[in-house]
RNA sequence: GGCUUCGUAGCUUAACUGGAUAGAGCACCUGACUACGGAUCAGGAGGUUGCAGGUUCGAAUCCUGCCGAAGUCACCA
């Protein structure tokens, strides 16, 4: 990194001197060179030579020329068509190897960036988490260590939707069916045990719903509607939510338990706080398995009513208008998009209520700049509607609001829909990782005279590497299909990849530890595999910038795989300890401790943790 | 239907944000342990980047139009 701005400084002040030209850094375009050329890396020059009206071709040379002269990191260079191909000199692998003493000298660049609130994972509480928050908790979490590193303060914060109609659905069959079980009496998660009751009220509305069709009742709407008798079965597909609103006995039940709750009911709000708390006990366990956490948690039952004062502000202030019923609304067709509402005629809150006034708490919590939320691209429009409300009511972070969008988790057998059971349950897949790696290692004498303890954290990170790099390493917009056989994958591009290239240099390392302090200045025959593996490093902290700005940790993940893949070929082309000469031997163990220092920080970035042995 | 996002080898994906001959992994073939860990390495085969135009020194990337997929268009959250 230092060398791409010590190179564009150089040649900037050049083209000033002697064309008055003006250039920006994004003028000056570097990649490594291409195998083919000769070179280490390379300058695109068409920009350049098009600013300066000159012949790409002979602008590269006179480029050239004037680093030569005036760069000790320079030694040669050679020009093809517009790319300038640049030769470095043996001072700059060793200033650059050296400076990997110290990773975070890489980023000593990075200014204080403000206050970021990063809002992630945000379940409900009616069921357990599943795979979809997995992506999602796991891309919060990168992010925010990721955002950290690039000069954020971050605060990690999720809501909690503890309210509403589908936690008094599991409170109802829990009443109805459990007989007072509890996580303890049953041995199962307490969130489980919530998704269990969750299920067990479908199916007894279902069953209700097929009774009351062979009703008069049913035969009166069905006839009233004016449908075709052979649709009859496609119609009462369809109409299931509105029977639960107007004919169930068990949907009134519901809506009465909704009333209790919400009038603050002893008996209804005991009830509610018992089960919450077991479904908090269970997403805290799960956390824990993830390696995650959160230094604020939100719930909705809190933060609901918030937002009112607000709309009415903006009301007063003409920016939104009242309907003849009383309800509140915001014309956002001057920026495309459309009408919508922000209370209802009798003064309640909508969700985008509850979100505006969310989001001030929150400024007035933490006083942030900036805030991102991590959901899934079905609420794309939504976020699109909130930020605009957020800037025409003039809150102050409104210009850093960011809706990390990320697509959909779809399973090989299609879409994941909870009510049909077509689910990876979060707990499941990572048991059943776990129990994959331990197989594997069971295979393998790499773990052989450990004690149990240390196995099984080995294995754990092990695991949670593959099954968290599987997931990372897909750029997160994209809707991703998620072959459960695929994340146990252990070889090839995976997690279990990049952290083996890390155990073979601690292996080593643990063998020579005393040498490492030797002095590398005699070393002149640096090779292929060693310039590779430093001009890569290079990119480090340029890579790991990428990913804060885009919100996207697959550019690291990626740029992790390509180092190690890169240090196994180094590996099985030299030899490290029994190196030809003494000096060979000390820049490789220097080299290969600085891969495995960035290694281990990149993945730490990911959320991965390094096993010792595997 | 309107809007948004996405189409890259059989499958999963990358491409430094417009740069050189589109790069990997899986699966499939062939090789490498009397060398620091074979969860590894070397090699082979696999591509009209959905299609058709356009923009320029140069396009998977930007623009236009089709084709296909997903999401969304609630006084649900």
């Amino acid at each position: 990194m230092q060398f791409y701005s010590h190179t564009t400084s150089l040649l900037s002040a050049y083209l000033e001197d002697e064309y008055s030209l003006e250039t920006q850094p994004k003028d000056y375009s570097f990649q490594p060179t291409r195998k083919e050329f000769e070179g280490n890396f390379t300058l695109v020059v068409f920009p350049l030579s098009a600013k300066a009206k000159k012949k790409p071709e002979d602008f590269g040379k006179e480029l050239g020329d004037y680093l030569l002269l005036n760069s000790d990191y320079v030694d040669a260079y050679n020009v093809v068509k517009g790319f300038l191909n640049i030769t470095l000199s043996l001072q700059f692998w060793r200033d650059t190897l050296l400076s990997f003493g110290d990773i975070y000298q890489h980023f000593q660049h990075q200014d204080n960036k403000g206050k970021l609130v990063l809002e992630y994972s945000s379940p409900n509480t009616n069921k357990p988490l599943h795979l979809g928050h997995i992506r999602n908790i796991l891309l919060g979490w990168s992010l925010s260590k990721i955002k950290a590193r690039c000069g954020h303060e971050v605060i990690k914060t999720q809501i909690v939707n503890d309210r509403g109609v589908a936690i008094c659905k599991s409170m109802l069959a829990w009443k109805k069916f459990a007989k007072g079980e509890t996580p303890e009496s049953s041995d199962l998660k307490g969130d489980h045990l919530i998704g269990k009751y969750y299920v067990i009220f479908d199916r007894a509305l279902s069953e209700e719903y097929a009774a009351w069709q062979e009703t008069e009742d049913a035969d009166q709407v069905f006839r009233e509607k004016g449908k075709k008798e052979d649709e009859r079965e496609a119609f009462f597909k369809n109409y299931k939510n509105q029977y639960f609103n107007e004919f169930s006995s068990l949907g009134a039940e519901v809506r009465k338990m909704l009333i209790d709750w919400e009038k603050g009911e002893p008996e209804t709000i005991a009830l509610w706080k018992k089960m919450n708390s077991w479904v908090y006990a269970g997403f805290d366990e799960t956390y824990k398995k993830l390696g995650v956490d959160f230094d604020k948690t939100y719930y909705e039952s809190d933060t609901y009513q918030l937002g009112k004062n607000l709309v009415e502000q903006g009301l007063n202030h003409g920016l939104f208008y009242k309907k003849e019923d009383g309800s509140v609304w915001v014309d956002l067709t001057d920026v495309g998009m459309d009408e919508k509402l922000l209370l209802r005629g009798d003064g309640t809150s909508v969700y985008i209520t509850q979100d505006l006034g969310t989001a001030r708490i929150r400024h007035e919590d933490f006083g942030m700049n900036q805030m991102t939320y991590v959901v899934g691209n079905e609420q794309d429009y939504h976020f699109k509607m909130l930020f605009e409300v957020l800037k025409k009511l003039g809150e102050s972070y409104a210009e850093g609001l960011f809706h990390l969008s990320y697509g959909m988790v779809d399973l090989p057998s299609g879409k994941m829909k909870s009510r049909e059971g077509n689910v990876v349950d979060a707990d499941d897949l990572i048991a059943e990782v776990i129990a994959t790696a331990t197989k594997s290692v069971e295979e393998r004498e790499g773990m052989d005279g450990l004690s149990e303890e240390e196995k099984a954290e080995n294995i754990r990170r092990i695991a949670m590497g593959a099954l968290k790099y599987h997931l990372l390493r897909v750029n997160p917009r994209k809707r991703m299909l998620f072959d459960p056989e695929e994340s146990l994958e252990m070889q090839g591009h995976t997690g279990p990849y990049v952290q083996n290239a890390f155990v073979r240099i601690r292996s080593i390392l643990r063998k020579v530890d005393e040498e490492l302090n030797a002095d590398i200045a005699d070393y002149l025959e640096i090779n292929a595999e060693e310039k590779e593996l430093l001009i890569l490093m290079l990119d480090y902290s340029k890579v790991v910038e990428t990913s804060a700005v885009d919100h996207d940790p697959s550019h690291l993940a990626n740029f992790l795989y390509q180092l190690a893949k890169t240090y196994h070929r180094f590996y099985h082309e030299h030899h490290i300890v029994r190196a030809e000469s003494a000096y060979a031997k000390n820049f490789r163990l220097k080299l290969s401790s600085a891969v495995a220092a960035v290694l281990e920080d990149g993945m730490d970035l990911l959320g991965i943790s390094m096993p010792e042995r595997m």
